[in-house]
DNA sequence: TTGAATCTGTTGGATAAGCAACACTGGAGA
DNA sequence: TCTCCAGTGTTGCTTATCCAACAGATTCAA
């Protein structure tokens, strides 16, 4: 899944260099003054790129807070080496730790979080659990649909990481996790 | 004099990019393996760029050395604000600690130094003191010429510095820079 | 000596990035 | 209301970079 590792590795390296230098300068901008008040006109000036060549990367910066967002998502997910993998207890643990993680993180690396801003990326993020899911679900080569059990574990999910990213005094994660995850396991159990 | 901040300033931001990724990646690979088993390839595989792009702005690695030195010394000569100026004995107290200064930051961060690396630097840099050397001294309006004076003060200088920066117990600069000023500014008084 | 391997410099054609200009939009003031 | 200003997307053309391929040069080992 998502094997956009090979793809990446074989781009043009004009193109992989300007979307460095583009998501570089975007979450600088994003730390310093939030996602409300960038224009693109900040990002091409601290990427050092022409405003045009923004355009032939990204439709606007909403388009570039999507892809920023799932690739540091993605990131995240590598790193505890979820893909490539089925459905177990153990992984989809592991997957609730991730979008606490990411969740908690973003917070305190972005300036003055709003309310479009976290909406937008409460969209990217579901899509990727979502898609994620579905993947894992499907391996069980099961005959049931997977959309609705897929649906109901993101949002579960979801919701339970921006509950834990949000509160003022966060509770040890390990534990959280513990007391959350059985509530989200129970409607998967059919995929063991 | 050196005014090619202005020049450098309006260049396509894509050359200066590129210059950027070689110069460091050449800097690096300095500091790892020393200039003589440096490659042209493992520059450009460093800097990530391609080998025919290279050569599009350098004829070999001795033009990048010779580029990378002279960059480098003309920073330490402006950080001492020394350009656009005129010959005083101030001045020339600058610019031999600068020399100093340049050499003994060179053998620190330059990996197994070799005869053929130390000649080429060598001659770079004399170039530059001469040429700053030269513009200080017609400054003055004189009708003397200034080359063969220049001349003496740039060996001179550059011999000093060469000896402080290869001196295995370093003495203080300034005492060394006070001692040797005068040896050197003795050619030069008729121009103050 | 031969051949394999690696690096060098160079080329022509493909593609991405730069640039200046344009029409358009949405405020913020006067 | 009007104008001004700053930002947005888009376009045609220029320029820099990429790429694959080439013919030497050098080295090293068989």
């Amino acid at each position: 899944m998502l094997s956009n590792l090979k793809e990446e590795e074989k781009l043009d390296p004009r193109i992989k260099r300007t979307r460095g230098l583009i998501l570089g300068a975007f979450e600088g901008l994003i730390a310093e003054k939030g996602f409300e008040s960038i224009s693109v006109q900040d990002v091409t000036d601290k990427a050092q790129i022409n405003r045009a060549t923004f355009y032939a990367h990204f439709a606007d910066k909403y388009a570039l807070l999507d892809y920023s967002i799932s690739q540091k998502f993605r990131q995240e997910i590598e790193k505890r080496t979820l893909n490539a993998c089925h459905y177990t207890n153990d992984n989809l643990r592991n997957m609730i730790l991730a979008v606490c993680d990411f969740l908690a993180h973003l917070h305190s690396d972005c300036a003055q979080p709003h309310q479009q801003f976290e909406s937008l990326v409460e969209g990217t993020i579901k899509r990727q659990i979502f898609d994620l899911l579905s993947h894992w679900l499907k391996q069980t080569k099961t005959k049931i649909s997977t959309e609705i059990p897929a649906t109901v574990a993101t949002w579960a999910i979801y919701g339970l990481a921006s509950l834990y990213s949000h509160s003022k005094k966060r509770p040890a994660l390990d534990k959280f996790v513990d007391d959350a995850l059985p509530l989200v396991a129970v409607n998967l159990e059919q995929f063991t």
